[in-house]
RNA sequence: GCCGAGGUAGCUCAGGGGUAGAGCAGCUGAUUCGUAAUCAGCAGGUCAGGGGUUCAAAUCCCCUUCUCGGCUCCA
């Protein structure tokens, strides 16, 4: 009898006869691991533990805490999930039902049903009853002709049309209880590891993702070996949801949104405010470091400013619609970015290459009529603020400036404590040069410098080919929000259209005239969703530089009032924000309000205080730290708080 | 825009055909207090808006609007 060679993990490799399987291999490792085995990776595939090792390979046995584990067991949790609602509601037809980060999904044809949340505790109680029932999952090899006749038979039009996208020969089947499915696989041995099963929501789904076809029912669920991690898990949503910058953002007094004011469109209150305008603050220092030059224009523009940056036959229809004037030929738009005012303030004298890079910044706030569906807290609006610059400069400087919107960028994300972040460089899709405007050696060049800068500052990037814009490649900076979310802060993008569409031009040095490039930039990306994404990332401790109430001074009783009074007073003249609780109630009262309001310093001054010029520290979150004098107070608070300067 | 779930006091939420509720916040008074909620009283609502069914609608039905979870989109 042949034997395969089997190398494990740490390199050592073992003997066993041909056609071993992975549950087989785990056994011989151990009696535990063979207890929590769920799926088997083999040469780089992930398999099933029954399926039949053949050939000499590389192994390694996945469980529980394995993302190969994971996967195999929350795929097979959508086959479950599959077979009770079946069995619940006969005639169901199946689209796709794949694992996801976090548990799994499946899209299903209800026909007219509609799909609510007591149905979810129904299918769920339906898919504990047969997971009990501890099915094997059975793995087969089926030709097309036979897959065909029984989704035919089944009268499944879904997977019919997934079939016709599969060669002969490649087309497996699992089969588990009462259900079969086509499926590549792999699962987990049986349905018994399946314990604990949350059907999360209902959502719609698009078939194959296009808007032409039919909506699906989409509904998520997460499954879990233990009921105990079931219960970890919500209890971490629950968590999560704590740190939710719109809860935030109410709580603390930040932001509002209004109806009649309109969706989308968010107020921003006194205390939101000041954290605003202290970034705003922080990057216009690093940015006049850097070279860049301030400049304002208006809200809106003419139309004919939009048909010339192309903007208006792309978004016109599908935007804010013209605003009219007393005279009927006039037409103009709200702006939906910077950019052509911007290069309009190029345009103002000709250029000479001496003066390139010329980088023009504004705070400028933009109006976009995004979906109502897609509307989101702070993180998606229709009226937002960027951070915008554009750089206008010669080709050879494309990669210098790159290098320093990408310091400029990081100055930020360290400055606030984003340490995971992801970097995404999108370039075209050679196969498709027609969606794309500009010279291909520009482009060759800018890809690979854009690459180059990237590397230079020891970036992690992420290619993603034909995530580039039409006009020109561009690097991304994304960070997840609270639940898992990924948002876009950061961009520079590089632009060669609307330097064409607006003909600007510099004379070089040999006294022609050429194009610049332009690049596009915001290190935030808007002010708005920034500040989303750093309520969620710091749930609402921001950074004591940036906190809109700084100190609470309170007064043991009415009787020290005054005294608290000049406190805060003393702490203004010093630029420190703050205020004074002189209600009358007692100062764990105060303690607590403050706690909640997530204040950084709390000064209690009592009868001691008073007589001494002294302060009663405490800390948010970390308790009483003692008394010193108000003056040793300030000087230590300015020193550790100030706003971080760039390099 | 599409699918699903929602909207009750400033906030968090209960009530689900028969007089509109609680806690917190607010106001008034008492209390003058040492590191996370002092006590008492008072006030607060077109039950998102509009239409319908009914003797009677916060409650059932329809439309509109906004919010939430996804999908699609994202200059």
């Amino acid at each position: 009898m042949s034997e395969v060679k089997i190398t494990l993990p740490d390199g050592s490799a073992r003997n066993y006869p041909a056609g071993v399987t992975g549950m087989a291999i785990a056994q011989s490792i151990s009696e535990g691991l063979a207890r929590n085995a769920l799926s088997i990776e083999v040469n780089g595939e992930i398999w099933d533990l029954s399926r039949q090792i053949g050939k000499d390979a590389a192994i390694r046995i996945f469980t529980w805490n394995d993302k190969g584990g994971k996967y195999a067991f929350w795929h097979s949790s959508a086959h479950l999930f599959a077979e009770a609602l079946e069995a619940l509601y006969p005639g169901v037809k199946f689209g796709i039902g794949p694992p996801i980060e976090n548990g799994f999904y499946y899209d299903v044809d209800l026909g007219d049903k509609t799909f609510g949340d007591d149905d979810l505790a129904k299918v769920e109680s339906k898919m504990t009853e047969l997971a009990r029932k501890n099915s094997v999952f059975i793995r087969r090899d089926i030709s097309k002709a036979d897959a065909l006749e029984f989704f035919k038979k089944k009268g499944d039009p879904y997977k019919l049309e997934l079939l016709q996208d599969l060669a002969d020969g490649s087309i497996t089947f699992y089969e588990q209880g009462n259900f079969t499915d086509l499926c590549r696989g792999p699962h987990i041995p049986n349905t018994g590891f399946i314990k604990a099963i949350k059907l999360l929501n209902v959502a719609g789904a698009y078939w194959r993702g296009d808007e032409k076809n039919k909506m699906l029912t989409r509904v998520y669920g997460i499954t879990f070996p233990k009921q105990k991690e079931l219960d970890e898990y919500l209890h971490m949503l629950e968590e999560a949801k704590k740190r939710d910058h719109r809860k935030l953002g109410k709580e603390l007094e930040l932001f509002a949104f209004s109806e009649k004011v309109g969706m989308g469109l968010p107020l921003w209150l006194p205390k939101g405010t000041v954290l605003r305008e202290r970034l705003e603050q922080f990057m216009r220092k690093a940015q006049i470091k850097a070279g860049y030059d301030p400049v304002v224009t208006p809200h809106i523009g003419s139309k004919a400013l939009y048909v010339t940056s192309g903007h208006y036959e792309k978004y016109g229809k599908d935007s804010f619609q013209p605003i009219h004037t007393p005279d009927a030929t006039e037409e103009f738009l709200l702006k939906p970015m910077n950019c052509p005012h911007h290069c309009e303030i190029y345009k103002v004298r000709p250029r000479s290459y001496k003066d390139l890079p010329i980088r023009l910044a504004e705070f400028g706030t933009v109006y976009r009529y995004e979906q109502s569906g897609e509307l989101h807290g702070l993180t998606r609006v229709r009226g937002f603020t960027q951070d915008d610059a554009h750089i206008f400069c010669r080709p050879d400087q494309v990669k210098e400036e790159f290098i320093k919107v990408i310091d400029l960028v990081l100055h930020v994300f360290k400055s606030l404590g984003f340490d995971n972040y992801t970097a995404q460089v999108s370039l075209r899709d050679p196969a498709d040069k027609k969606k794309y405007i500009g010279d291909d050696e520009l482009w060759d060049l800018a890809e690979k410098e854009i690459q180059e800068a990237a590397d230079e500052r020891g970036l992690k990037t992420v290619a993603v080919i034909g995530e580039a814009a039409f006009y020109g490649p561009k690097l991304d900076f994304m960070v997840k929000d609270a639940l898992g979310r990924s948002w876009q802060l950061g961009t520079i993008q590089v632009d060669y259209q609307l330097p064409k569409r607006f003909e600007l031009e510099y004379v070089g040095a040999d006294n022609q005239k050429h194009q610049p490039v332009m690049i596009h930039r915001a290190p935030f990306g808007s002010l708005e969703r920034f500040i989303a994404v750093l309520i969620e990332h710091c749930a609402g401790n921001f950074p004591i530089w940036l906190s809109p109430e700084q100190v609470a001074v309170l007064p043991i009783s009415e009787r020290f009032n005054d005294y608290a009074s000049k406190v805060i007073q003393e702490l203004k003249n010093q630029d420190i924000r703050g205020y004074l609780d002189d209600r009358d109630e007692k100062i764990g009262r105060k303690i607590r309000d403050a706690e909640v309001k997530k204040v950084p310093y709390m000064l209690v001054v009592g009868e001691k205080e008073v007589a001494d010029n002294q302060v009663s520290v405490r800390r948010h979150g970390m308790g009483d730290q003692g008394s010193v004098l108000l003056q040793a107070f300030v000087d230590q608070f300015l020193a550790d708080n100030s706003m971080p300067e760039s390099a």
